[in-house]
DNA sequence: GTGTTTACCGAACATTCGGTCAGTTGACAA
DNA sequence: TTGTCAACTGACCGAATGTTCGGTAAACAC
């Protein structure tokens, strides 16, 4: 009857500590060895908690594709103006980014080296579209600056927000959306004065 | 006399393939094998030319550094308004990248796993350092929207700067200074119209 | 107290890793 | 023709890799 229980570890443990590991060395520089140690347990523990090593992978790129997907099934209902949609897309992103931070920070790291990274690359690839067609939109009705080409804005404008998982620490430095309006004051109205 | 030779690698050749292994696999999702493979030879024809893995990353990692640490000595030495200075840094930034994008592209996802990997990173925050500094002088003049954090700012910009490693490719999609130009009109005149 | 389950250990597994080294090949000079 | 030498090959090494498995101590259920 879900007691306190012996204390230990168990799946969603291992994978919050074993994604944190694998976010300070990569994934590929991470042995279960290194999970282990980590953990405070011998390597063969960790089978009984995760089947591998790249389930742990699977399970982590999941948590950071499933908050990208529930965002696109949101905005898809939206309306408003593209530019207004856009805004409201990054700013989602930013919260999703700093919410599940470290799945996030994995997932932007895969580069598809197995079966399972080429899969979680091709749903981010379904993100990326999404977002660049928004980006096209609001181009073409005129709310963003024309001299740019819309591909070239989609990349640099989630090239600030992704970069935010190279130093963000939770705790330290705004909450998500004070982030987000930094990022979008920037972005959108300009840093001249 | 510097003939034509029999053909074959030299170090050169050696390292530029195994950069762009390595930017494709990841440094450590890369054996030796994999580079044998793409350099059509066996592993230990590799230690003919090269001394190992380890100083190959050394090497690449050297040349996006030398690149980087260039920029600061020209600009050291220059003079003008903290914004002008800084809008040169980004375009030089921009143009190093283009220039030595597969050795720019390693550095930035070298997370610290070896002596030489932290050693690269330490001269990486040198770099870090001096564009914080700048993006501060060119805040304390007045010149940059005083509601940003120059510190949250320098991360942004920079962010968008290194995110073109994640996409660009030569010959495809304009030169380093077009690039430049469209990143600094939508980083410091704003995409809004 | 007895039996079961949970959470783990230690030893071993086959495979892959980065790296070494003695030998071979073929182009070239003399 | 002979000898040199750059550029490799193939066999191999010890260590590390991800994973499996038999066993076990402690907590729980009855």
């Amino acid at each position: 009857m879900e007691r306190v229980r012996k204390r230990g570890h168990d799946p969603e443990s291992v994978l919050a500590i074993a994604v944190r590991v694998f976010n300070e060395r990569g994934y590929d520089g991470t042995s279960m060895e290194d999970l282990a140690r980590a953990l405070g347990v011998t390597k063969s523990a960790i089978y009984y908690h995760v089947p591998g090593k790249e389930q742990l992978l699977a399970r982590a790129l999941d948590r950071a594709l499933d908050g990208l997907d529930a965002l696109i099934a949101d905005e898809r209902a939206a309306s408003g103006p593209a530019i207004a949609r856009l805004e409201r897309v990054v700013r989602q992103s930013v919260r999703i980014l700093v919410d599940r931070l470290p799945y996030v920070t994995l997932l932007l790291r895969v580069r598809g080296n197995s079966a399972t990274e080429q899969r979680a690359l091709e749903r981010r690839r379904e993100f990326d579209a999404f977002v660049s067609h928004l980006v096209k939109e609001a181009a073409a009705d005129g709310s963003i600056r024309p001299d740019l080409d819309p591909a070239l804005v989609t990349r640099l404008l989630f090239g600030a927000v992704n970069s935010i998982t190279e130093w963000y620490q939770p705790g330290r430095g705004g909450s998500a959306d004070e982030l987000a309006d930094a990022l979008l004051a920037m972005t959108f109205g300009g840093l001249r004065v």
